[in-house]
DNA sequence: ATAATGTCTATAGCTACTATAGAGTCAAGG
DNA sequence: CCTTGACTCTATAGTAGCTATAGACATTAT
C-alpha cells in the first residue's frame, strides 16, 4: 500500500548510485559481502542508506585490486571499531607487497618481450623470424630458475 | 612387446622435461594447442621430440604472459614458414601494449594504496583508522571518471 | 602377491564476474 | 482493459587457465 519509507531503493537504483551492475550486487550478496536485504511484498530487494555505503566500500576496495576475501576481512574489522587497526595495516601492507611483485614481474616480462620484438624489426618471412625462434629456443626463458614458474596462472 | 622407438616418451616424462604438470599437458591437448598424440597399446599417450619442442614453445609464450588464443595463432603462423612475419610482429606489439597498460594501471593502484596506507602509520583503534575511512569515502576513487570502471574484473 | 606409482577419463572447483533463459511485476499509453 | 516496455526475480552456464578429485586400469618395485 504505502511504502514503508521513501529512502528505500530498489536494486537498479542502488546499482546506478554506486555504478555497478545489478547482477554484481546479487553476486556480492551471495558471496556474503552484502547482507541479505529486506524484501518488498512483491519479492523485490529493498536497500537503505547503509547498504549504499557498504557497497561503495566494497567497490572502493575492488578498485584498489583487493580480493573479495580481503574485503570480507576488512568489512568484519570495520564492524569492530574498538579493536586495534593493526590488522587493517597488515592486510593493506600485504596487498601493497602483492602489487609490487606483480609490477616487477610484469616489468620483467615487458622488457624481455621488447627485446624479443627487436629481433624482427622488418617484415620478412616467418621462416627467418627472430621472434618465433626466440620463443622456441630454451634461451628464451624469462626466469632463470626452473622452480620459479613465472607469473603464469 | 617391444617399444616402437626409444625416443618416444610418456606424458610424465614430457611433463618433467618441460616443467609442467601432467594435467596441464592434457589440458593443452584438449584446447588444441598440442596435437592428439599417438597412443601405446595400453592407451597411454606417447610423445616424440617434436612434441617436446611444441610444448616448450607454448610454455615460453605463457611465460611471456600471452593468452592461449594468441599462442594458437602463433603456432599456426609457425607452420606457414613462407608467409610474411608481419602478423607475428603485430601480435607481439599488441601484447606489449597490453602489458604497458597493465603496468600503468597497477602503478596507479599502488601509488594510491601507499598514500592510503600513510593515513594510518601508527597502531590505534579501528574507529579512527584513516585507511578504512579512506576506503569508505567517495574521495577514495582511483579513477577520476565514472565511465572508467578501473582494472576491476 | 602386494603396494606404490603412473596413467586413463570425467567432473568440479578456483576468481570475479557476465550472459542467458524464462517468468513475474509494475507504470504508462492507447 | 490491454499491451508494451522496463524492471525484477531465480537458476544455470560461460569466461581463462589451469588445479583437484574420484574411480578405474597398468606398470613397476619389493
Amino acid at each position: 500500500m504505502a511504502k514503508a519509507r521513501k529512502d528505500l531503493i530498489k536494486i537498479g537504483e542502488l546499482a546506478n548510485l554506486v555504478g555497478v551492475q545489478v547482477v554484481t550486487i546479487r553476486y556480492y550478496e551471495k558471496e556474503g559481502l552484502l547482507d541479505k536485504p529486506h524484501r518488498a511484498p512483491n519479492g523485490y530487494r529493498t536497500y537503505s542508506r547503509g547498504d549504499v555505503d557498504r557497497l561503495r566500500f566494497v567497490r572502493h576496495c575492488r578498485e584498489h585490486g583487493m580480493a573479495l576475501e580481503d574485503i570480507r576481512t576488512l568489512l568484519k574489522l570495520r564492524e569492530a571499531p574498538e579493536r586495534d587497526c593493526l590488522e587493517v595495516n597488515t592486510l593493506v601492507d600485504d596487498h601493497i607487497k602483492k602489487l609490487e611483485e606483480q609490477l616487477a614481474s610484469l616489468q620483467a616480462l615487458k622488457t624481455r618481450l621488447v627485446e624479443l620484438r627487436g629481433k624482427c624489426p622488418h617484415s620478412g618471412s616467418i621462416a627467418e623470424c627472430g621472434i618465433l625462434r626466440g620463443l622456441a629456443g630454451s634461451h628464451c626463458r624469462v626466469w632463470p630458475a626452473e622452480e620459479n614458474p613465472a607469473p603464469v596462472s
